[in-house]
DNA sequence: CTGAAAGCGCTTACAG
DNA sequence: CTGAAAGCGCTTACAG
């Protein structure tokens, strides 16, 4: 193990004081050229490369953005991560990862949390669940914070999500212009905003487009593939006259398709399907799939450039829910309904 | 903004000298009960979160591991980077992540690599690429690291990587027993290991099959989907008699579903086809692929014990390749060969 | 424009 | 068993 280089070497080397070396290093203050070229000579030589732990400690910042996220097993917060990390790249940051530990769900979050906090990084930018929420609540005295995807609620903090109901309301108005008017909605039946948006945006619309909605018609279950297939098996073993079907979100959309596929119900001849998020399996299943498409990337870009506003003094500017719109993308797997539906 | 708690604020809470509240909080040497008590309580009272920045400062190691992958894009590796995370966490260490920068491919890993040997993160676990590899070998003479996934080579660290040439091997045999003798393979362009040993899997398992290879069957193509969609339309457009296709990775594998889909190429039909990595739109597309799987997380997890391992002093281990074998997922995409083929 | 000194928040020999 | 002192590698007022 070779011994690492320090300011005080390069400054022996070069024969200055460490101060100075620092100040050219940093660019601050204006320094005799000559002292500049002995000293940025001495730093190529000697191979230094600054440590940003002893920096970060003097200047009580550290550069560091934490980013708490849901789980990368869904490609859209592996997306959405790396657009986290691609904007604290670009402006000069460095970004620490914490996602759901194994298998068990979110109560690692706040762990997480604790454990980034103790490494002082200057913000975060996360995908909240419940159980983080009061954890983040008294760190958000101490450091910026921004949401992302979705928000516990109350708005106190900046907010990064998709404009849901919108996208929503596109996917019902799709369907009701195809002239199907029994349209079933399959939810998550957890309460985060996401869901309770896109809910919201189903009703909205339905009534705007005049069609009455049977309660029976709203079928909510895990959030997971298997919780897909339970509502979709529900809503067909129900026996009603369902033409057309949304899904708010990827994974019950995969448990829906292939529910669809064991009770021998063809999409869309038999019912229409509109899912979430355009994923590659979506565009490479036949048929094709219509989906509600998000920009996981940009979210998550733009969520940690809003950050780093606030973390670079900013905060005087009010909290805020920042929209980010969807887009429907028609393809195969929505058409007329059944003339017997 | 809340001032934050030091260790002085705890000491002068109990009553007690700074050092006193460091040794109870580190376990170390035997303290007095009662000001052990005392101290508890006092940094329960004050919330008091250690600084992990001086602690790192001071005690030359920082608890920080570093995680430079391919990018999160592919399931692949996102779900490796969370195998890695998963075993830091495990293990009392906290995983920092970069991965490709945009599109611009792998020339940002060096950046990265520079960045968080300036945070002096105790190891790394790299996905190695051409252009990261020599800054890697200077980094290894004052860090650990192991390689995942592939090698740049002379196996001068500790490597966690699929047992390639097996289950490339049990592809072909797998073929073989249905009868096909003219199977193509459609590899990356790439001269990355895990081509290499794939593509020498193939020849051996031919060979030992006793099937001569005609060099036509073996196109090489970008790693991407178009190079997929382009190697397969090239393979047909010759107009060989092939009657099975394998492709050595997911993304070409999405590619050469699509060109078989443009051609008229009937699955498994005209063609069997076995791809790489199980993921989700391998199962859900009709057919349902046969597969090479491999085991992203797993992969994770080891490399970065491994890692830990050296970190904490078992470094007198010698260097060596870690085999995890993938297994042949059989399923709806591969046949008997057409009688005519 | 440059250097000597102090200090960021910890831990760890060193005395007692 | 406990505390005073030094030091990890930097930056930033403070003098000159």
């Amino acid at each position: 193990m070779k011994t690492i280089v320090r300011l005080a070497d390069v400054a022996r080397h070069a024969g200055v004081s460490i101060p100075t070396v620092s100040r050219i290093l940093n660019g601050v203050q204006t320094v005799a050229p000559e002292l500049k070229e002995k000293v940025m000579k001495s730093v190529e030589e000697l191979g230094y490369q600054p440590n940003r732990m002893a920096k970060s400690l003097r200047e009580q910042r550290t550069g560091i953005l934490a980013h708490l996220t849901a789980g990368l097993n869904a490609n859209f917060h592996a997306t959405l991560a790396r657009g986290v990390q691609d904007a604290a790249f670009d402006l000069g940051y460095t970004m620490i990862l914490g996602s759901n530990h194994h298998m068990e769900g979110d109560k690692d979050q706040q762990t997480y949390a604790k454990l980034f906090d103790s490494y002082r990084v200057d913000g975060m930018v996360v995908v909240p669940s419940s159980t983080v929420d009061p954890y983040l609540e008294t760190l958000s005295s101490r450091i910026p914070i921004v949401e992302v995807d979705r928000t516990v609620g109350e708005y106190s903090r900046h907010a990064v999500l998709l404009n849901n109901t919108e996208v929503m309301g596109e996917a019902v108005r799709h369907l009701l212009s195809l002239g199907h008017r029994n349209i079933a909605l399959l939810y998550g039946i957890e309460l985060v905003s996401t869901e309770v948006e896109r809910y919201q945006g189903f009703l909205r619309t339905m009534k705007e487009g005049g069609v009455p909605v049977d309660p029976k018609f709203l079928i909510s279950e895990d959030f997971t593939e298997e919780g897909g297939h339970r509502a979709f098996q529900r809503l067909v073993g129900s026996g009603l006259p369902v033409t057309a079907v949304i899904v708010t979100t990827n994974e019950m959309l995969a448990g829906v398709v292939v529910a669809a596929r064991d009770l021998g119900v063809r999409i869309p001849d038999d019912i229409s399907l509109i899912g979430m998020d355009d994923e590659r399996w979506v565009r490479m299943m036949v048929p094709a799939l219509t989906v509600m498409a998000q920009p996981p990337y940009e979210m998550g870009y733009e969520a940690c450039r809003l950050l780093i506003q606030c973390v670079e003094g900013q905060n005087g500017v009010v909290p805020r829910v920042h929209r980010m719109s969807g887009k429907l993308i028609v393809r195969d797997s929505t058409g007329p309904p059944r003339f017997d539906g």
